[in-house]
RNA sequence: GGGGUCUUAGCUCAGCUGGGAGAGCAUCUGCCUUACAAGCAGAGGGUCACAGGUUCGAGCCCUGUAGGCCCCACCA
């Protein structure tokens, strides 16, 4: 028996006993099962420190509904969660935490710092797990991770003593980007460049043998202090008989020489460069080409050292200031022009980033990217959209090595291990080491490794490798990764090419790319701006499914979106309908349980059941097939457009007079036809919209006890049933043709009127005297007359053209006939337009020698069709005009 | 400097392999019709940025132009 519905859907109760049901259910847990194929999304980890935005809920809700649809399809489907340690921004946040109850870093030591971190983990990690179960995920929590967790940690020592016996890994003195602020080191990625006005500060270098001088221009004066060449170009006519020469380097008055390099460009600035090989990365490759020293000016905090006593503690940005001031004395500063220039800063903290000579650990990249290039053109692994591909070669193609240490404590610390007796290195697996020489206890490095180093292992670090396990064997490689276009260099290229080289294989065959959620105004949404949304307080105010829907709804893979509230309250509204046209339904069942329905048939069915479950059956297939191509707006769209229109505003009032009738026969055929579409509905609309769909599906059912867990809609060859299509499809043409001539005529509702339809064909006199019932209720008819001709009508009723046949209501009183003219002037114009166009085409012998059949064929219909309706269209002018 | 992407109705955006331009919101006109006013019925509104080209046929493919956005890049 059907129980009620509540007369508006009311998501915040329902959400959250639904979730706990299908927790306790364990509907999320995926089994290894050998009959089932597998589908596997790995979720990308959410920082700990985080909290839900917009990007997570678009990001997950995609994920989500993948999941859930290859779920209901049969499929062992894991989507397996976690979060990120984050080690940069966490530490920093807590940092700054200390910093407000005045503790530092070195207060608490190592040991205590990592207490503390690991507080913070478990008091701030959950947060963003729950937040996430809100909007519906359905993730198998069991199999929840952390990249810092045992197994996590395990698979890091694994890779980085792999990658280091092979090579891959090695440790030198490199410049790399500092930042003086977090005071670690940072990767290329890492490092955002922003415009930023600055200056050009013309400076004067004289040459040793009093013979004059040389202008170079810098924009960063302070680096001066550590300059130990100034570089021409080779082919520069203007210094070439200088190159070799000596200058004396101003304030400092240090003798530097002139070399001859072709990084100089000749017609930039001066075509004189400055060269200070500890705190630029091109000065460092002109340093060691000419073999010049190297002389680092500044400390981890990027102040001026103790070399230069009247600098000293200098911050880089006051010393420049003094030095520019020393330099006007001294008469070496030749001008200042304002200059714009790109300034590389820290992503996560925004302080300018102090290009740093500094001994790190690297990632020899070419050997490992070579083989993630060949497996995207290969398409082992495919973008989606495809484009994006370009973005992932690109980098690849230019990486330089990758600096994977920093001078963090939160992190995997580096199994690098140093004797400081005899200057031993070794690097193991084991947690402790003893040098092979002196016997001595060694010393673990201190840094830990960069976040991103155990996420690009997270496709199979979470399913137990390195050890042979069970999982990986089943749900390895992962079939979709669903992220962000900006993630692709930090993450995607980096776990392609970790998979390949760890596990000999792709880590995910498809990549699904989306964009970013921005406000209404097209702006990022960022917490400096204040503009972000709380995915959390739409859920709030419109529930889960309506915020899923927004993010959804005519979004395209990759493409950014903006977010409005108005959007938020369409998709509330459409949860709305669906929750009242079940309610209808339910209501309906309900009042007419002594009716069994079980046992009805296909031939029991009229046209209008046969019509629409022939739609639904269709929208079964195409959804299906927009969702493998995950095209998952369109595929909403079309389930929406279908419920929408087809079932509600068609289908379900076609079926009322039926439901009211005392003594229908066909009224089981009614109800059963009613809920099978809504099951079917319901069940396409699901991984859209997961709360509403189980609430409504175990209310008008007992048969099966969620709807997550039941079949998604196969295609049946057996719901096709053109001739009835047509004939609904005829009636519908008929309905909205009188719906139209009687607004247009302001004619009130409640007056009724008779209709005559007219058609020389029989066929269709048919189906009008089948569908006699719809024009009741749906065309506000009073009686429906068939008829062959125009005999017994009046002249001045009124009328309209479908294809098929004329339909005339007689409002001799209300009609105006000379707007009745007009009217069928303006649709004898549109006939003549598309005849004209047909007829175009079809005279077109290249047209027709060259179009395909099919093609051919539509055309040819079509003339035929508006030719029929031209016929009448003039005939019912004629009779007019008379 | 290189690369990518976008330009479609008043606004925000869809438009799958080329075959008669769509949605939501907004606007206008009627309706409290017993599932839903978070609703129903109707209507208006677009030389698909511009210019060429390929094709029987272009919003869609190619070239160029203009404007917007994004990414990358060592021009000190």
């Amino acid at each position: 028996m059907a129980k009620e519905l509540e007369k508006n859907y009311n998501p915040t109760e329902i959400e959250e006993r639904l979730y706990q049901k299908w927790i306790n259910k364990k509907y999320f847990h995926a089994e290894r099962d050998e009959r089932k194929k597998p589908y596997t999304i790995v979720m990308p980890p959410p920082n700990i420190t985080g909290q839900l935005h917009m990007g997570h809920a678009l990001d997950n809700t995609m994920q989500d509904i993948l999941i859930r649809y290859k779920r209901m399809q049969g499929y062992s489907a894991l989507w397996l969660p976690g979060t990120d340690h984050a080690s940069i921004a966490t530490e920093a946040k807590i940092v700054e935490a200390m910093r407000k109850e005045g503790v530092t870093k070195e207060d608490l030591g190592r040991e205590g710092f990592l207490e503390r971190a690991w507080a913070w983990k478990e008091q701030y990690g959950g947060r963003i797990v729950s937040q996430l179960k809100k909007i519906g995920s359905s993730c198998d929590w069991d199999r929840e991770r952390f990249t810092m967790d045992e197994g996590c940690s395990k698979a890091v020592k694994e890779v980085f003593v792999k990658l280091y016996d092979k090579g891959l890994i090695y440790r030198g003195e490199r410049i790399i980007n500092w930042c003086p602020h977090c005071l670690t080191s940072i990767s290329d990625a890492e490092v955002e460049y922003e415009e930023q006005a600055g200056h050009f500060w013309h400076l004067r270098y004289p040459l040793k043998d009093g013979s004059g001088y040389l202008e170079v221009a810098t924009t960063r004066p302070e680096t001066l202090l550590g300059d130990t060449a100034l570089a021409v170009n080779p082919e520069d006519e203007r210094y070439g008989h200088l190159v070799g020469a000596t200058v004396i380097l101003p304030i400092v008055h240090r003798e530097i020489p002139i070399v001859a390099d072709s990084y100089v460009e000749m017609d930039f600035g001066t075509g004189v460069v400055k060269i200070t090989p500890a705190h630029d990365p091109n000065d460092f490759e002109v340093g060691l080409r000419h073999k010049l020293p190297i002389i680092n000016v500044m400390t981890d905090d990027a102040k001026i050292t103790e070399d230069y006593p009247k600098y000293a503690g200098m911050d880089r940005f006051e010393a420049r200031k003094a030095i520019v001031a020393d330099l006007e004395a001294e008469g070496a500063l030749v001008k200042v022009e304002d200059y714009s220039h790109n300034v590389g800063t820290c992503y996560r903290c925004g302080t300018t980033v102090e290009p740093r000579i500094s001994k790190q650990w690297f990632v020899s990249m070419k050997p490992l990217a070579t083989p993630a290039i060949d497996a995207v053109k290969k398409g082992d692994t495919k973008f989606v959209p495809q484009h994006f591909e370009k973005t992932y070669f690109h980098w690849l193609e230019n990486i330089r090595d990758w600096c994977i240490s920093r001078q963090l404590w939160w992190g995997h610390r580096i199994p690098a291990f140093y004797c400081d007796e005899c200057g031993e290195m070794v690097v193991t697996k084991d947690e402790t080491a003893v040098c092979k020489c002196c016997g001595k206890e060694m010393r673990q490095d201190p840094d830990t490794l960069d976040t991103w180093f155990s996420s690009a292992l997270w496709p199979f670090s979470t399913l137990g490798w390195p050890d042979d396990t069970e999982d990986m064997k089943y749900f390895y490689p992962t079939n979709t990764l669903v992220t962000g276009y900006d993630i692709i260099p930090f993450w995607v290229m980096r776990m392609m090419f970790s998979g390949l080289e760890q596990t000999g294989e792709v880590p995910f065959d498809t990549v699904l790319i989306h964009g970013l959620v921005r406000d209404s105004q097209g702006r990022k949404m960022s917490k400096s701006l204040g503009n972000g949304i709380d995915p959390l307080e739409v859920i709030d105010k419109y529930g889960a499914d309506a915020l899923r829907m927004t993010l959804i709804t005519g979004n395209a893979p990759g493409n950014d979106m903006r977010f409005y509230w108005e959007r938020v309250e369409a998709s509330r509204n459409f949860a709305n309908k669906v929750w009242n046209a079940s309610r209808f339904i339910m209501m309906n069942m309900e009042q007419n349980k002594d009716i069994d329905t079980t046992g009805v048939k296909l031939d029991d069915l009229t046209s209008a059941d046969k019509w629409i479950l022939s739609k639904v059956n269709n929208l079964a297939k195409e959804v299906t097939d927009n969702l493998d191509k995950y095209e998952l707006g369109i595929a909403l769209q079309k389930v929406y457009d279908f419920v929408w229109e087809e079932f509600c505003d068609w289908y379900i009032e076609m079926v009322k007079p039926r439901l009211y009738s005392e003594n229908d026969t066909t009224k089981a055929a009614a109800l059963w036809t009613l809920k099978t579409v809504l099951v079917d509905s319901l069940k396409l609309l699901h991984p859209y919209m997961p709360f509403v769909t189980e609430e409504i599906f175990c209310t008008l059912q007992e048969d099966e006890e969620s709807i997550m867990i039941s079949e998604w809609p196969a295609f049946k060859a057996e719901w096709n049933f053109a001739a009835d299509e047509k004939a609904v499809e005829t009636i519908k043409e008929a309905v909205r043709g009188i719906r139209a001539v009687r607004t247009e005529l302001n004619v009130a509702p409640s007056k009724k009127a008779k209709v005559f339809v007219v058609s020389e064909q029989e066929e269709v006199r048919d189906i009008f005297e089948h569908g006699k019932v719809f024009f009741a209720t749906l065309g506000y008819a009073s009686e429906v007359t068939i008829q062959t001709d125009k005999t017994g009508i009046d002249d001045d009723a009124v009328s309209t053209v479908i294809p098929a046949a004329t339909i005339y209501m007689p409002f001799a009183e209300l009609v105006d006939i000379e707007k009745e003219i007009e009217r069928l002037e303006k649709e004898k114009d549109r006939l003549e337009g598309e005849l004209k166009r047909v007829n175009g085409m079809l005279s077109n012998e290249k047209f027709v020698s060259k179009a395909p059949e099919a093609k051919i064929a539509e055309e040819k219909a079509k003339l035929e069709k508006y030719t029929k309706m031209m016929e009448q269209v003039v005939e019912r002018l004629q009779q007019l005009k008379k």
